[in-house]
DNA sequence: GTATTGACTAACCATTTAGTTAATACAAAA
DNA sequence: TTTTGTATTAACTAAATGGTTAGTCAATAC
């Protein structure tokens, strides 16, 4: 019945499910062991082939998963029907922060596509996900408007995303390199949560710019 | 005598470095195998242990190279006495460059610093590289003198890296979702060499902004 | 001409690791 | 109470993997 609200007493598979996401976001497919995600739910390894039969399946179970997470979101926020700027802002401070809930969600995925780019081929195409023509319109129409600067909508685009997932993706270089503390990275990344918005509009906005040339 | 020139016979220990770099930057250290890396190299497995004793020392081997490609660029570029504009396009040209020369390089060091921080950290004090002061001064200046708008200098940096960076990272994302070819890539890459910077540029300029608030 | 050394190999060893199996606990159905 | 199917475990297996060893060979030293 309530089995979302209470987490006590998740199922078996649930809680083979919670350790397998924990260790393979960290340490990735070759790094992970399937001891370890079976003492992290503190059950027999035996369990772990019961339910998912392989190491295999049960990271597919758990990269599918985390391409869920990513992706739609990316989808939904960008197919809204309002001005250019407003889902600037909307987009980067609501994916900013899904990142920063999901620190090591970004470095896994990538990572992983890396090492097996014709498997995420597949998967992305049997989700039948696709990145929202909408938005590359909206970019493109507000050129041709003369509302924003002459920009290629897909350079814009990677430019959005850059600035909200790299600074997740390299914390501990981040942090290495100018020596923060946990608090001055947290600190960082929150004013980047509204900052990075006005740092995109900042370089597309008409304003004086003697447009072409 | 012209050992460096002449590629065809280098010594064994080179050509395990060559052929543990290739494998260690594709698979990582949990990915790569010590058989797969002596094959590589074409001789025994007996060698990468002769020459460098264990996985992990030839791993740090890799490692420190690695570092002391991305970083020491940084910091020569970034120290130039030259008008900030003009540094701002030069290292964003000259760092794209690279990070195209050497694909494999940045996602890799970002891994491997993600998955053992502390290893990360002693390097780089042991190393000596530090960040220039002179780019972040150079910001802070330009912000103050009112010649670009007020922008907290790590986080004008952290944008400058995450557009030269990502793009390379996350290749075969970009390229799954946009389905491009890999000229399309080429050719989306190239662009960015020179646009990146009119972008970084375009948002921290004044023109006729209405300053602060 | 013999001893020594560095480079190198094949075979081996110990451990780790994914995956299997056979036995058992347990709850629900009959 | 017996039966039956599901969940769970301890113990095991086979393959992979990092690392070692004993010994070969060619060049160099003495």
């Amino acid at each position: 019945m309530d089995s979302q609200i209470i987490n006590k007493e998740k199922g078996t598979e649930a809680k083979i499910l919670d350790a397998a996401r924990n260790i393979f976001h960290t340490k990735g497919l070759a790094g992970a062991r399937m001891q370890e995600i079976a003492d992290e739910a503190g059950i027999n390894k035996a369990m772990l082939h019961y339910y998912y039969r392989s190491k295999e399946q049960l990271f597919d179970a758990v990269f599918k998963e985390a391409i869920g997470r990513i992706f739609p979101i990316i989808v939904q926020i960008l197919s809204y029907e309002i001005p250019l700027f407003d889902k600037i802002r909307i987009f980067v401070k609501e994916y900013i922060r899904l990142m920063r809930e999901n620190p090591y969600l970004p470095g896994f995925v990538i990572n992983e596509i890396t090492q097996h780019p014709d498997k995420f081929a597949n998967l992305f195409a049997e989700k039948g996900i696709e990145f929202p023509k909408v938005f590359y319109d909206d970019i493109k129409n507000s050129a041709e408007k003369g509302e924003i600067i002459n920009i290629d909508p897909l350079m814009l685009i990677v430019n959005i995303i850059a600035l909200c997932i790299f600074p997740v993706v390299a914390k501990p270089v981040i942090k290495g390199i100018y020596r923060l503390t946990e608090e001055d990275y947290n600190d960082f990344m929150e004013k980047r949560e509204y900052e990075v918005a006005d740092f995109i509009i900042n370089s597309i906005s008409m304003n004086n710019k003697n447009g072409d040339k």
